[in-house]
DNA sequence: CACCAGGCAAGTA
DNA sequence: TACTTGCATGGT
């Protein structure tokens, strides 16, 4: 395909030029960012904003307080977020690891080469390849591209790669033709995402609005 | 009322 | 390997 890596860069350029910096998850604790990475899985961030709220609210937003929490409690707590039981589950099972391989020391786990990092990651049940590079990219300040619904619509809509391609074709898509760079790889994935929510819904049609241009 | 939202794992053939 | 289904709340 006729796919260069000029085609990505032009893309970000458009994006950044038309919405400027966006500042994703801004001033808060690697902790809290990966909270928050499970909690929005196939979720409204809005929704998980009001579990990040109870959490605080009652004090128990700490590494301490979810790992020692039983687990039908914080459930509870994050109930306004959808599927409250199994993201309990999950979230004891990424403190538990880090708890278990890392003596409950984010740092030291966030000092690992990335790309280990990122397999530690994926072996614990419910996390997957965009909550393991969300949270290497915006808790870990790792450059790793993160890819999510949006970004596959983005391109699949524009024609420049086919529906059917996965995970891991998108990803290497952007790292094969980007500089390594977090600070880019953090906005690049909050434009694309911006993008989609404004000007390519699911379930419509190509949008003559978008600032990508109906042609590229 | 239907549909969507920053997924993932387990089951089926 | 390639589909399908369960998980669940809250906003539009």
């Amino acid at each position: 395909m006729g796919f260069t890596s000029d085609q990505l860069h032009e893309i970000y350029h458009r994006l950044d030029e038309y919405f400027g910096p966006l500042n994703w998850w801004p001033a808060k604790s690697p902790f809290e960012v990966i909270v928050g990475a499970v909690l929005t899985q196939n979720t409204n961030w809005t929704n998980v904003q009001k579990s990040l709220d109870s959490l605080k609210r009652a004090n128990l937003l700490s590494y301490d307080a979810l790992l020692h929490m039983p687990e039908g409690q914080l459930a509870e707590l994050i109930r306004s977020s959808g599927y409250y039981n199994l993201k309990s589950r999950r979230l004891k099972n990424l403190l538990e690891m880090v708890q278990a391989e890392y003596g409950g020391d984010l740092s030291l786990f966030f000092s690992e080469d990335p790309y280990s990092a990122r397999e530690t990651l994926l072996r614990v049940k419910g996390i997957g390849p965009e909550t393991a590079d969300s949270i290497l990219l915006y808790a870990g300040g790792h450059p790793i591209f993160v890819v999510d619904t949006y970004t596959h619509r983005i391109l699949s809509r524009h024609g420049l790669i086919p529906e059917s391609c996965d995970y891991q074709f998108i990803q290497d898509l952007f790292m094969d033709n980007l500089d390594h760079d977090a600070a880019l790889f953090n906005q690049y994935h909050a434009l694309l995402v911006r993008t989609a929510k404004r000007f390519c819904k699911k379930r419509e049609p190509l949008c003559d609005k978008c600032p990508l241009g109906p042609l590229l």
